[in-house]
RNA sequence: GCCCAGGUGGCGGAAUGGUUUACGCGAGUGACUUAAAAUCACUUGAGAGAAAUCUCAUGCGGGUUCGACUCCCGCCCUGGGCACCA
């Protein structure tokens, strides 16, 4: 028989699963649906990275064996291709980015098809595709039609030297980039989404989803839920008050002062009434450049001014307090203002610095604190008993915390209230390679919806797109495209010209796999309903807080307004898993700089598709980081190589007396591979296909046709293409991957004999062969006429207790009778 | 600072209350070969011993248990996320 050339069986099966498209999923079916979504990659010039194939040759795992299993499996496959990286390259290049779009993607799916990936490539999208975008555009003016879009200015990251805004993940540790520069903050009109009015349900409804523990927590942390209450604070001499957010009103009648951030509105409002605002102003300007670089500093000194002549009513204790500016006090969270007191350390180290008066109202449980809290030689922050507090005396916290509410809400000065850390989706880039926002401005009428008859809005097709000088969008240096008459009233208006995010293709790609053709809606309703929602979706932990939290609000939002069917629920993933990224050799990250990078390619020429995926999914856990070992690529060949022979030569119809061991390995290997790989425990999967086919060598001469059989089946998600190519050499009918998947005899995986241990105090000392299902009373008699055992209990020793493991472990405990 | 994950041979790792070190890599010895590669067989946690065998070892220190890598308490270290969030 030949040699294994995977290189000569891998194209040739490739061109068999692909052109019957086998892998292409139903949308009328018997069978069950199953819908597995991995997140589509971005087309970089790169190509494929091999943390790509280790996360899609899992998935690929999945997919092939629930379709074995009589699933109708939707796995589809697109391109979220617009985006910097893509216009950089091609700017580099003087290409056009929709070229080099295409080349990438050429080349992407080139890999994914040499890897033997069974993704259903009737349905592959591409987001730079106009027939795609219309309906990123569409849901975009559906959200600004139910007032979810909106313009507002804000502080954008901009690099002066590449005189361009940034993205936040495109500022590292506060310099840009591309080229270093330290990024400064310039305030800036941006699109915005209110994906805050969502913060509720998104935290909410993940009770109903089946995400792993830690995405659910690092979403809800990212979202950030605090419950507290608003107290409105009385201002002496102005007939307002300035609101603030606390989790810790129980330590109301400790409050002494009142401080806003410097970028708060009363300033603006009552300046003419602070004695000092032209200090208070230059601080509002410093602090300005200094946030962010005093951020990263915690233990810097705390700074402020008072406003002088201004005061604040405590609500609680009916005093008046000062009130300051501070820059730790964020704008952003909460109403941007806080009331300060000595169980707050921030608060309680301005106090000090600037001789503001303090008071302490919690006494915590710890008596040697008592005293110096009440003393003032150290801030308190924790929860405590409370005193100095009216009626609230001697409550704890947690107890006195509603009560106060109520009573401060009885006199109409507070309220609960939940704050979110979540900010609002910043939605537009000053960008030419993204999908354009479909809005024209009329002096008369103000922001339009370009009609959806005439979506897609497309992206004009120029030869300059270099981001401007100005920090203007490229689009908007195209007149003849930016001067359109308004859609209302008809005279002269103009277009927006930034462009969306990213993130704005992928809120929505995997309603689009189910009716990727549809030119009339996003996708058919009943193709939804059936498809809907995504069984299982596995990314990268990076986008958990991005990505993924993105594309549930946006599913919210069009199950909301009726865009998706009211019956696929709420959540548009049912289960969501992640896998580690893939480090280089020695641990480090894989990147062009250190020269580390490993090409799937050269693997997959050097050793076969199939070594590769093998490699990948035996290389360790798949949801921890891992570094790349090609050595340890040579152990998945030999596998393979080692399958190769045995079938090669065994198959020539060899049947002889069934060996019962074999028989029950091969029952015990159909059920931890099918196990493991529903559990994304590839690693031990095809350890135990290994171990399988170790002992299948070694019994070569018991084998039959039906064991190999077996063999080929359970590997073949793994090993597809030497699979198939064994499965026809074998003489066996059709294809492997269109086979059901075996089923195991639950009655074979019990052996007949089992090695059982023997120990004495807790201490192995033996070990004896018995029956299986042997008693206690037996398996006693067995271990305590075992010299060995009988060596370890001495003379004036006697077994005061057994501990009996059936098919396990004997433990004789014994007692000294002298003692 | 807070939250999450992890720490086991020379290396990737296996074992989630019951034989620590499966499987693979690497290394070593032997067979085949003129030779090398490939392949096959055997060995491979540390220490002691001629051997049978024994002792010790899962980041550190305690605890629970007949028995702990596994559970509990307190630390240390590594990786990831958040970070002046009131």
């Amino acid at each position: 028989m030949a040699k294994y050339n995977p290189k000569k069986i891998e194209a040739k099966w490739q061109e068999k699963w692909y052109d019957s498209n086998v892998f292409k999923a139903q949308n009328r079916s018997k069978k069950k649906k199953f819908y597995l979504l991995v997140e589509f990659p971005y087309p970089s010039g790169d190509g494929l990275h091999v943390g790509h194939c280790r996360s899609y040759t899992a998935i690929d795992v999945i997919a092939r064996k629930k379709r074995m299993e009589g699933f109708n499996v939707l796995f589809p496959i697109g391109w979220d291709a617009f985006g910097l990286p893509t216009e950089n390259y091609a700017i580099k290049k003087g290409a056009h980015p929709s070229v080099v779009t295409k080349n990438n993607t050429d080349n992407f799916r080139r890999q994914m098809k040499e890897l033997g990936f069974s993704f259903d490539w009737s349905r592959e999208i591409n987001t730079t595709d106009p027939k795609y975008y219309k309906w990123t555009q569409w849901i975009f003016l559906q959200l600004f039609k139910n007032g979810l879009a909106y313009k507002d200015k804000i502080a954008i990251n901009w690099c002066p030297t590449c005189k361009i805004g940034l993205a936040n993940e495109e500022v590292i540790s506060g310099k840009c980039e591309r080229c270093g520069t330290k990024v400064e903050k310039k305030e800036k009109e941006q699109w915005m989404i209110k994906i805050t009015k969502y913060a509720d349900r998104l935290i909410k409804d993940l009770d109903n989803v089946n995400f792993l523990e830690k995405i659910k927590i690092q979403q809800k942390d990212w979202i950030g839920e605090s419950r507290g209450a608003l107290i409105k604070f009385s201002i002496g001499g102005i007939d307002d008050n300035i609101e603030v957010f606390t989790t810790r009103i129980d330590t109301i009648f400790s409050g002494t002062f009142l401080i806003l951030s410097p970028g708060h509105s009363f300033i603006d409002k009552y300046g003419s009434k602070i004695e000092n605002i032209d200090e208070v102003l230059k601080y509002r300007e410093d602090s300005k450049i200094a946030t962010d670089i005093n951020r990263t500093n915690i233990d810097k000194d705390v700074t402020g001014v008072q406003l002088k002549r201004i005061t604040a009513r405590n609500p609680a204790t009916n005093e008046e307090m000062p009130v300051w500016i501070a820059d730790f006090v964020l704008e952003q969270y909460g109403t941007g203002a806080i009331f300060a007191d000595a169980h707050d350390k921030r608060d309680f180290k301005m106090a000090k610095k600037y001789s503001i008066p303090l008071r302490t109202s919690i006494k915590p449980d710890d008596e040697l604190l008592v005293q110096k809290t009440k003393n003032l030689e150290e801030c308190f922050d924790g929860e405590g008993i409370l005193y100095n507090s009216m009626q609230f005396d001697g409550m704890k916290s947690a107890v006195a915390r509603p009560l106060i509410v109520a009573w401060l809400a009885s006199k109409s000065s507070a309220q609960q209230k939940i704050s979110y850390k979540l900010r609002d989706w910043v939605f537009s880039r000053q960008h030419y390679w993204g999908e354009p926002i479909p809005l024209i401005f009329c002096a008369q009428c103000g922001w339009q919806p370009v009609p959806e008859k005439d979506l897609p809005l497309e992206l004009p097709k120029v030869k300059k797109y270099k981001p401007t000088e100005t920090g203007e969008s490229p689009l908007s240096a195209i007149k003849k495209w930016v001067n359109v008459k308004c859609p209302k009233c008809k005279s002269p208006a103009k277009r927006e010209t930034d462009t969306m995010p990213n993130w704005a293709g992928s809120n929505w790609y995997y309603l689009r796999y189910c009716d990727p053709k549809n030119n009339r809606k996003l996708a058919d309703a009943k193709l939804l309903k059936y498809w809907m929602p995504v069984d299982w979706y596995n990314g990268g932990m990076e986008h958990t807080t991005l990505h993924l939290l993105y594309s549930r609000f946006i599913f919210k939002f069009l199950w909301d307004i009726g865009a998706v069917p009211k019956s696929i629920g709420s959540e548009p993933y049912k289960k969501r898993t992640s896998h580690g990224m893939v480090l280089g050799e020695k641990g480090i990250k894989m990147s062009k700089s250190k020269g580390n990078v490993i090409n799937p390619d050269t693997i997959v020429k050097q050793y076969g598709a199939d070594t590769l995926r093998i490699y990948e999914m035996f290389m360790g856990p798949f949801d921890q980081m891992i570094p790349w070992d090609t050595k340890g690529v040579v152990g998945a060949r030999r596998f393979l190589e080692k399958i190769w022979k045995l079938c090669s030569s065994s198959l020539r119809g060899a049947t002889a007396t069934k060996q019962s061991n074999l028989e029950i390995s091969i029952n015990k290997t159909i059920k931890k591979v099918g196990e493991d790989i529903e559990e994304m425990k590839f690693n031990t999967a095809v350890s135990s296909l290994m171990i399988l086919t170790n002992e299948f060598i070694k019994n070569k001469d018991f084998l039959t046709k039906d064991d190999v059989k077996i063999l080929l089946l359970i590997l073949s998600p793994f090993a597809p293409h030497l699979a198939e190519e064994l499965w026809r050499l074998a003489g066996f009918k059709g294809l492997c991957c269109e086979q059901k998947w075996p089923k195991y005899n639950v009655k074979l995986i019990e052996e007949e004999k089992v090695l059982l241990i023997v120990q004495v105090n807790g201490k192995v000392r033996d070990k004896i062969e018995v029956d299986f299902g042997i008693d206690q009373k037996q398996t006693e008699n067995l271990a305590l006429s075992s010299n060995k055992i009988k060596n370890w209990i001495a003379d004036a020793e006697e077994v005061e207790k057994v501990v009996f493991v059936q098919n396990k472990l004997i433990n004789l405990v014994t007692i000294d009778k002298t003692k």
